[in-house]
DNA sequence: TAACGCAACGAAAACGTTGGAGTGTTGAAA
DNA sequence: TTTCAACACTCCAACGTTTTCGTTGCGTTA
């Protein structure tokens, strides 16, 4: 086992200085040619590499962002961190990831660790708790001490920082156009409790898009569901004897339950019913039928948070405390669950 | 914006010395009862966290891990980077994520930046590329350097290492068993081709198996797919007017595109034709019929990754250097594909 | 009263790196 | 001969911690 060289034994070794090895290394004019070919070679034999813990105490910079996510068994997520790695990447910087579990103590923990050196910055998601909670002290205080940091997906006002979004109300507003052009009227929703940000926003632009077609909006018709883990069962219950040709789900899995519920209510998608979901995952593509949804583009979202958050890092002498909301577009993409 | 508090500054602010402020904050018994008071206070005021940076350097350690994975939008990743994070997250590691997008400079690329001081360990799964070129001179360095490693998934028998396999082949033995067990005699497979190693050993698996039943082998059962892009056609083309009353898929997806190419020819899932998929997945849960499958227990094989690591990083002293294979158990869960 | 013990604190080195400020030796211009 | 620039280095401080080894001042003991 031969441990990881450093200067100090490089210079030992060709009995010169510290600081000369490392100005040969990087081809300082303070170095005689010869001495600079001499230490270079001898650097590139035993493949010498500069220690990151080292440059990054003196530099109080680590080319680190960290991306904190509620959980990471979810495409979507998984997207996000997809282009984020890659814009980051090229741009010379790594990723930490961590995920809350959706937990507020874990998001605070995660973020504190991270906070103190590891990263220069950070990217992150609210997990479901933290919304709740309402308390954003741990956020606040990160972006108080000078560390920028960029929002996507779950955001929130009360946070004053980059933030990524989709227009969440376009987009289910996309979806309602598409089914009211296919000739359907009795539109249904299944959405999830209002303090999911996207649920509520969602659902809004159901309510708007309903209302620009002089539709007649029916509470009988939403469904905000409240145990994730139930969804199932409240989406059989919710459509048991209800008269729809056309639902809207805010997510896949709402989507696939709903189909299922339907088939089981001896319905047809689409003849009967047509189906739309929210987020373009394995699920939508490879479902029987597959299902028509709105694409978030999670990779894009991913990609320009990344920016932000680096230019911010790259540009902060400017102190411009001018902080942008990327808004990126929604797609609707057409398969089998609305085919008439 | 206040930046971060330093125990210098501190020590500035209180007058006393840096010594003084990091015994205190530790309960260091060489410090007065009033001091520490004093500073314990002020410090909890302020909120000092020490800087993470400085203690690595330091202490030559950095609590944390890193995880290379080919890619990371596909859920039996996802679940064993979930599983690699819960145990390191207990016990005080955090956790890197890179991405190799299955190219061997990347992974390269990824490794050499981590292993200069960012993380005390690897967990990784091999690139294809890498496999391909079967150039691990990357891997063997860091491992000379006396960086642990795990590997898991894909791994090779040239890189000396703890690992975390499952038996690829007992699943496929298990899948076809149950098969016949049901009573169904005439099984396909639908696999990859043979230098993707986890198709090799199921294939490998399915042969072991009906061999054992007395079953004979026709090589027209089975079907070795090359072009990812288009398994749905190759599928069709293969099922066309095949007589089987059961097929073994060697993941999620073929397990898909063989129902859908079932269904188009007229045939019912799981009536004429049993269905048995591997790895447990979104899909695989919510795909209509639901998919029986080989569970790879991706979390645990994560978890005992991490376990395995962290094992080695803490106990280096021993300089045991004895590795490790885990052999992470596979279990069949019966859903509706097969269901008599 | 000198020696000693002890409590309470400070100085300094170390981790690996960088870069500005010195230092010594040459050779040439004044 | 003196002066000075150029060259080719080395020294040192700094980043934030921890820890070992002092160094005070004071009260006790012989």
């Amino acid at each position: 086992m031969r441990p990881k060289l450093t200067l100090k034994q490089i210079a030992r070794e060709l009995e010169v200085s510290i600081s000369t090895v490392s100005k040969a290394l990087k081809d300082s004019p303070e170095i005689g040619e010869d001495t600079k070919q001499k230490i270079k070679a001898f650097a590139k034999l035993y493949n010498y590499k500069p220690n990151n813990i080292a440059l990054s105490l003196k530099n109080k910079k680590t080319k680190t962002i960290g991306i904190i996510i509620p959980e990471i068994v979810h495409h979507f997520f998984t997207t996000v961190i997809s282009g984020v790695e890659q814009v980051a990447n090229e741009l010379g910087y790594n990723v930490i990831i961590c995920l809350s579990n959706n937990s507020f103590d874990r998001e605070v923990i995660n973020l504190e660790m991270l906070a103190n050196g590891s990263t220069d910055g950070f990217i992150l998601s609210l997990a479901k708790e933290t919304m709740q909670k309402e308390d954003y002290h741990h956020l606040l205080e990160v972006i108080s001490q000078g560390m920028p940091v960029v929002l996507f997906d779950r955001v929130v006002e009360e946070i004053h920082c980059d933030k990524v979004i989709i227009d969440d109300v376009l987009g289910a507003k996309k979806a309602i156009n598409y089914l009211v052009d296919k000739g359907r009227r009795k539109i249904g929703i299944i959405s999830t409790v209002d303090y999911v940000s996207v649920g509520k926003l969602r659902t809004q632009g159901y309510l708007k898009a309903l209302e620009e077609h002089g539709l007649e909006i029916e509470k009988s018709r939403i469904l905000k569901i409240e145990d994730m883990d139930n969804s199932q069962s409240e989406i059989d219950a919710f459509l048991e004897g209800k008269d729809l040709d056309a639902i809207f789900a805010v997510n896949e899995l709402f989507a696939t339950h709903t189909i299922k519920a339907l088939h089981r209510q001896g319905k047809k998608v689409p003849e009967d019913v047509s189906v739309i979901g929210f987020t373009d995952g394995e699920l939508s593509k490879n479902f029987i039928p597959a299902l028509t949804t709105v694409s978030q583009h999670g990779e894009r979202m991913g990609a320009e948070a990344a920016r932000l958050l680096i230019d911010k890092l790259e540009h902060k002498p400017d102190e411009n405390e001018s902080y942008k909301t990327v808004i990126v577009e929604t797609s609707l993409i057409e398969r089998d669950s609305t085919k008439v």
